[in-house]
DNA sequence: TTGCAACTTGGAATCATTCCAACTCAGTGG
DNA sequence: CCACTGAGTTGGAATGATTCCAAGTTGCAA
């Protein structure tokens, strides 16, 4: 089902939660190894049932705090729509969301950094800004995507 | 506390209920008049309560209704942040967000109309876009601010 | 072997939001 | 007038995602 993490990417794994003291887990690879297997943006319950393929034992309660940890620590980025569930993504690249309104996909659209540039311009002075999200409505025009859902 | 709409709002608000045959009504007048009298992206919940002291007997549930028509006929638009409460707010030309990490408070941040067309030029064909949302985390320096919270 | 700190777990609790069934109200037609 | 209709309002119950909590694990260090 579920890959088992490639050396890199325990090891990544293992550098992100080292900062903070934190430590490498059976659950917590799990929970990564789903989020890598299928850039997807899945909820938090959709990581869930994939995770307990591998670890039928593994409870939502941890699946929650491994997402929260790896957002901690920089691992995944948080993804909201509307009031929709929280979905998560390990693209760490800059880029926007493009949610499909049809089948409720989110698409990752790549972001310039030009364009990014343009956004923090249109600040007025005084505000300091983290992060920035952006995210589109719309639907998608045939072409069969190659994009995740 | 709150003002009564205008000549011009509540022709405002009777217009835009037209559409779809629905009515102006005693609420709907008082949560129109709410949002207009602060401009500071209330939750549902500070809506209800500022609304409250002009018209003790409405309930929670008919403020919920009403936010929800304004958005359905176009008056008012939702900001939605993380997880948080759904705000809203009546500016309706186009407009970033910026949330204040520090004290919670969102600003509106204007945006240009060739920014607006930059972003839209990212998107890869097949994208087809309704509606996008730009919102900027962060925090303000010094500065007493201007704006509303 | 004891202690500790980080982690996991299931279930209870929270909180925003939605749903629902009863009730109000204005306007229409008989 | 009176009944009917459709839109609107209301309070409380129901839902659903997320958070909280107290008890139980685990691996390592003293």
């Amino acid at each position: 089902m579920i890959q088992n993490l490639s050396e890199h990417q325990r090891e990544e794994l293992q550098e992100a939660l080292a900062h903070g003291g934190q430590k490498v887990t059976a659950q917590r690879e799990v929970v990564y190894a789903v989020l890598l297997a299928k850039r997807d943006h899945p909820t938090v319950d959709e990581v869930f049932q994939r995770a307990r393929e591998s670890m039928p034992g593994l409870s939502l309660a941890t699946v929650y705090n491994c997402l929260e940890t790896f957002v901690g620590c920089g691992l995944v980025r948080q993804v909201n729509h509307e009031r929709e569930s929280t979905r998560y993504c390990p693209n760490l690249a800059p880029h926007a969301h493009f949610r499909d309104e049809s089948t409720g996909r989110v698409h990752d659209i790549e972001l310039p950094a030009n364009v990014l540039q343009t956004l923090r311009s249109i600040l007025p002075a005084g505000f300091e800004t983290d992060s920035i999200e952006i995210s589109f409505h719309g639907h998608t025009k045939n072409k069969t995507s190659h994009h995740s859902n």
